[in-house]
DNA sequence: GGATAATTCCTGCCGAAGCAGTCAATGCCG
DNA sequence: CGGCATTGACTGCTTCGGCAGGAATTATCC
C-alpha cells in the first residue's frame, strides 16, 4: 500500500528526496571539512573520534553499521589514528573476534578540541533556522532513516 | 549572529544534521541502486539521463554544479553514455567552449523506462510519510541546501 | 585592438571507498 | 563433543571521485 507521493509523468529529480539529501550531504562536507582539515585531520578521522567520544560505538563493526562506512576502509582509518596514538585496539576475552577501540588521553584531548569548532560552524550555518524548524528537520530525517533502514532490512530478509 | 542550536558540551554526532543527512543519502542509494543496476545502468548514469530529460541542465558544467559531481568524473560518465548511443555531444557556435548534451531517441526511451521504477520504489519506501510530512521534509531540505550554498558562496568570496 | 584573465571541457594521477575473499573466534545443532 | 555456519576484523584488487594541470574559446580591461 504505497502512497502516490511522486508520479512518473510529473517527476522531476530536483524535487526528489534522494537528490536533496545527496546535495545536502555534499554541501555539508564542503562546509565542515575545511574546519577539520585545518587542524590536520581528515573528516572521517574526526567522525571516528567523535563516535568513540559519544560512546555510540566501541567496535569497528558498530561504527560501520552506524555510520555506514566500509569495513575495509575503516580498518585503515583506525590504523592511522592508532599510529598517531589517538586510540588503541584492545582484545577482550569475552569475544576475541571483536576489537574494542579506546580513546587515549591524547585522542580525547584532540576530539574535545575539535568538537567546538564543528559546533560553532554548524550553529553559524544553521542560523537561518528557527529552533522548532531544526527540530522538525531532525525528526523527519530520523524518521526517513529508520524507514529506509527497515525497508532495506525486509528486502534483505526476503532474499534469504 | 549564530544561534545556539548545538552546544559543545552536549553535542552528540548522532543528532547532527550532517550525520543524519549522510546516513539518509547512503541508505537511499542502497535502496535505489539495485533498481537501476538491475537494468544495466549505474546510478550516476541514470542521474545524468534524468537530468537531461528534465531539462535541468544541458551542459556538463550545469550538471556538475546542480548535482555536485566532479567535472573530470562527469566527462567519463558522458563518454560511457555517448558510446552506448544514449546521448550526443553538440558544439554550438554561440559559445564553442560549451558542449550541449542531447538525448538520442534511444536515450529518451531508456530514461522514460527507468523513471517509473524509481518513482515506484520511492513511493513504496516513503509510504510511512503523510503527504504534508513529506512536503515539509522537502521544504526544509531545500532551505538547508540554499542556506549551505549561500554560506559557501560568502566564504569563497571572503577568501578572494 | 591586443594582452591578460576567466570559463569550459578534458586528461593523468592519486587516494579512498567498495567488494570479495581469508582467517580466527564463536554460535549452533544434532 | 564434533561439524558446520556465522560473525568480526583484516587484506588485495578494482573502481571511482577529487584534484591539478592543459588546451581551446570567450570575456575583460587598458
Amino acid at each position: 500500500m504505497s502512497k502516490q507521493h511522486y508520479k512518473a509523468a510529473t517527476y522531476k529529480s530536483q524535487l526528489s528526496v534522494g537528490y536533496l539529501v545527496k546535495r545536502a550531504h555534499s554541501l555539508m562536507l564542503d562546509v565542515l571539512e575545511p574546519v577539520i582539515e585545518g587542524h590536520g585531520f581528515s573528516f572521517i578521522q574526526y567522525v571516528i573520534l567523535a563516535t568513540l567520544r559519544d560512546g555510540i560505538a566501541v567496535n569497528p563493526k558498530d561504527i560501520c553499521s552506524q555510520y555506514r562506512h566500509d569495513s575495509g576502509a575503516l580498518t585503515r582509518v583506525i590504523d592511522q589514528l592508532a599510529e598517531r596514538g589517538l586510540l588503541e585496539r584492545v582484545r577482550r576475552d569475552r569475544d576475541r573476534r571483536k576489537v574494542e577501540l579506546q580513546l587515549t588521553a591524547a585522542g580525547r584531548d584532540t576530539i574535545e578540541g575539535l568538537i567546538p569548532l564543528v559546533v560553532d560552524k554548524l550553529n553559524e550555518t544553521l542560523s537561518e533556522f528557527s529552533k522548532p524548524e531544526l527540530q522538525e528537520l531532525l525528526r523527519l530525517l530520523i524518521k526517513l532513516n529508520t524507514t529506509l533502514q527497515t525497508h532495506l532490512g525486509s528486502v534483505l530478509a526476503a532474499e534469504a
